[in-house]
DNA sequence: GTCTATACGCTGATAGAC
DNA sequence: GTCTATCAGCGTATAGAC
């Protein structure tokens, strides 16, 4: 992966779209939300000792210091990068009771975002990412990694609790166990897939869906 | 984690005792193969760029240029570390022949390998802490990761194979798609328990065996 | 908000003495 | 085999100008 510069304002960037009116002005105000996208893939895709302040700053055509002026620390910008995701997932649940699912399709459509992860992105989530550079990171993202993964657990139990008594689940072992062994699976296949190229959640989906006598 | 240098001679620290006769000397003939010990456990512990040359020759109580004339560069370390593991699992796999086990016995003790991980590892396998790294090390270290790991799907498809075959075992999909599961699951959990502090291996063992029809 | 300039430690690595 | 000395480059981070 090379740091070459990225071309386009950033709205291009962000986009997709060409707007050649603007294409010589800076990042008109979002720099801040650019650097922490940046940030989030350079960490999926390295590891958080694998990029640098520099790294982003090339990319987004501007100087080291500057990205210290919008997240002083490395820690805080890791810290902020996790937030964001949880505040993503919540989201992500509250649509899935807007749209008033059952259990087994709240399930399904949880399995979808590991199904459907692009393979720009390595096939990893920030969580499995976070996870395997764990103890490498700062005290304060440790902590924010743990409220993280402990959401995705929280939500699983729930439905799994609630798929079991309208019976359209059934497995043994506590509600809890089989959340934690469904992200087990999920977060298993994608490490073995980082370092084999096969794809095994495909497999992994399937198989958890089987578990729960589907 | 410190680099205090360690104390004493190599054989006490590999052995555990002391040898009273030989404290002043130095690490009589087998520094290399002390390395290698101590790069590998810094390996599983901090990941491949969280620990340097620095690091190894503090806690040898030598200096950083030491390293450099047994391992010339940090890839050809790394590389060595990963073929001596293979080495070792091929040992297991004879071992296991020589005691002319059953498929389930020969399941049960590869799953033992994972359940009695002392914590002073941080529950964690080398292939696990390779996987998780696997972007960010070098290409002679991916291919050798890549080895590994089809080492432990090979043999795991075989014994699923054969425990098939006997009637021993009873599992849907095929023997492939089974083995690379197991090994998912495995490291999945190793992956949550890294930064939950919660035991997932117990569990995810377990379920193994009960996916197995056993 | 971004720049220049700067600090300082650590990194992987090499040359040559002992 | 290990040492001293040395290297260039990168890492995070800060001060102060524009």
């Amino acid at each position: 992966m090379s740091d070459t510069p990225m071309k386009g304002t950033t709205k291009e960037r962000i986009t997709g779209k060409t707007d050649m009116k603007n294409w010589h002005l800076p990042h008109k105000g979002n720099t801040k939300q650019v650097i922490l996208d940046l940030a989030e893939d350079l960490l999926v895709k390295r590891g958080f000792k694998g990029f640098s302040y520099k790294n982003i700053s090339t990319l987004l055509g501007i100087k080291n210091a500057a990205i210290h002026y919008h997240y002083p620390t490395k820690s805080d910008l890791g810290v902020e990068i996790i937030r964001r995701e949880r505040v993503r997932f919540e989201e992500f649940v509250a649509g899935l009771e807007l749209e008033q699912m059952n259990a087994a399709q709240k399930m399904e459509t949880f399995l979808d975002k590991y199904r459907n992860l692009p393979d720009s992105k390595d096939r990893i989530t920030l969580a499995s990412a976070l996870e395997m550079n764990f103890k490498v990171l700062p005290d304060e993202m440790q902590e924010e990694t743990r409220k993280l993964i402990f959401a995705y657990i929280d939500w699983l139990e729930d439905i799994l609790k609630a798929g079991l008594e309208d019976a359209a689940f059934k497995f043994s072992g506590s509600p809890r166990d089989q959340a934690s062994l469904i992200l087990s699976i999920l977060h298993g296949a994608m490490s073995l897939a980082q370092a084999t190229d096969d794809s095994f959640l495909d497999a992994a989906t399937r198989q958890i869906m089987l578990t729960l006598g589907k």
